[in-house]
DNA sequence: TATGAATGAGGCTTCATTCAT
DNA sequence: GATGAATGAAGCCTCATTCAT
């Protein structure tokens, strides 16, 4: 029956993804929710203690899946510069899906502003990515790929940045086909950087 | 009288700024508002239509004043090197200023990214923070400083993402003393692709 | 300048009268009848006690309008008969303005079923109609026109239940062109009951 | 529990005709109601869709009942007379109740007069008052008991209107005592209008 | 006299949460 | 386990009224 609870719970996050990506953060409801993974009113609170238990349950799925993808994806390749490429494919995997996730992931990056928890659990992703980054980056320069002249770990939190500032102008600019564009760049920039 | 009315809008508007910064937008009230600025209720509906009129306008407001901020620190200057140090050094002010306009900054992102009034407003902000970049990387490129391979609008666009992209890991990393750091790496990687 | 401050007060009731007629008792807002008298919304203040005020005057004056009208109309026939066709011919005046003394009368009565202030103004219109119908009826029993064993004071609530009543239901049809039908068939109605 | 539902409806409808009749359309507040009905705030709202369709409800669900206890008495005799001494009754069935139908049904009127939906519940309810009339003076006629110089179309709408006129004008009056005399002479105008 | 800025009470509505079934 | 009826807190908004100018 723990499997059976773990698998109830995963069905709502799935629905709470889509429902705060549709809706919102503040604006969905538990009966959204609820909508979305097609149960009653009362299985929220069934299977999370509350609504902000729900949405910390969420931020850390979400972004523990996306951190899985991307990892996945780079620990294919074995040269710097394919990993990295495939990094940023991973990264950008399609307008549909991106415009999913930074949706929400906005929303929760302004409730961290001021909420910790949330703040704990984006700290955690950061640091999954930044590992990434930083694996790359030595790889890199244990090749001679990339310029020793720069901190690994330096490095690691400017790819980050660049690829969440890239991505966010995007979503904000709300032209899919942009898509390619900021994906190719903020690949330039970067390789840019650490060369 | 015009002009009293004027005052008043931008009195709340400062004051909204105050509250939608510390307790978030979806959680301020407008009776939080009206506390903040020393005034009753009823004041706010009566200057502004409703809670959203308050916050277009705020966004509006908040964002015009840093461009203008900006605009003038590089205006100051006279070679692109120096201007681009002026606009990261009024970009990365302090702190305190940051973390202020990045929480309301990303609270509207996150309703930009559902709300195209807000979208229209942010997307002004951006062209008028592009014009910064492109003209400096413009006057770079006449002056040699920069590379003339990297096209000035691509730039534009780019360096205003690695600047979005660094302050909103700071604000999530919640450490004060990251700030000269990420200053400093964010004109770094700038340079570096620009050269 | 008492004679200035009565026209003031009419030109309110007078728009008041519109604007209740539009947009119902309830609704209307003083800032409405304001707008309707082309006037600043405080004045409405300073020539009425408060928004009660003005309806109860509003009632009084609409009322007093109503009878002197419908008493012009009969005195200046000298027939039983013709007096209460007269009296029918004023009462049923035409559809635009039917409509907007019913409305506004109608949510007068809602009121006077729960407020004796404005069930008093009402009774006192009811005895000028009544007045009117018992002088009627009086007369042509006088002339012989009028059977002699029904009571003028009798009949003269029912002339007044009768208009009332036709002029309420026209009114809840929604259809100007049965106004005719009303008219007539309530003057035959009150005729057969008469004679 | 689609039967629970039904009666919890109705609880409310029920409250709120009292709470209605009490206060007056407009001064009523959903509170009002739920302390009426001994239920919480909240529950207005979960089997109603805003405040409107409470009252929406509340007109139709009276106006029906009205109607059906009308048709119920008449039906139970045999002649025209017999029939219509019935519906006289059922109409002025005792002061107390005709009082509190009659504010609430004005009230409902004055509502009509500019808005739609509550113009189209009335408009039902009308037809069926119109439908018993209607019957009753054709069944005169084919007694000959009525006359065949009226129509009955006709008659049908006059005779509501008579009834309305009455005790709308009786409700005015607020002198209970009356009722009797209203009921006999309404009952006396429609006879000597249909003979 | 007249204006309209300011106040604050009060109502509708939404919704997280509880809990009986 | 699951449901959904019921509760009541809290926010937005409207608007009568006041009052300084």
């Amino acid at each position: 029956m723990k499997k059976k609870a773990e698998e109830r719970r995963e069905q709502i996050l799935r629905a709470a993804f889509q429902a705060v990506s549709d809706k919102g953060y503040e604006t969905v409801t538990l009966q959204d929710i609820a909508d979305y993974a097609g149960v009653s009113k009362g299985v929220t609170n069934y299977y999370f203690k509350n609504k902000e238990d729900v949405f910390l349950s969420l931020l850390e799925w979400v972004t523990d899946r996306i951190y899985q993808h991307e990892h996945q994806a780079v620990s294919q390749k074995t040269t710097a510069i394919e990993k990295l490429e495939a990094y940023i494919h991973s990264v950008f995997i399609d307008p549909e899906k991106n415009k999913k996730f930074y949706k929400v992931y906005l929303d929760f990056m302004a409730q961290a502003s001021r909420n910790p928890h949330y703040r704990k659990i984006n700290l955690k992703f950061y640091e999954n990515c930044w590992k990434i980054g930083r694996d790359i980056v030595a790889l890199g320069q244990k090749e001679g790929t990339f310029s020793s002249d720069i901190q690994a770990d330096t490095a690691s939190k400017m790819i980050r940045s660049i690829i969440d500032g890239c991505l966010i102008q995007w979503l904000m600019r709300d032209e899919d086909h942009l898509h390619e564009f900021y994906k190719k760049t903020c690949y330039e920039v970067i390789l840019k950087y650490l060369k």
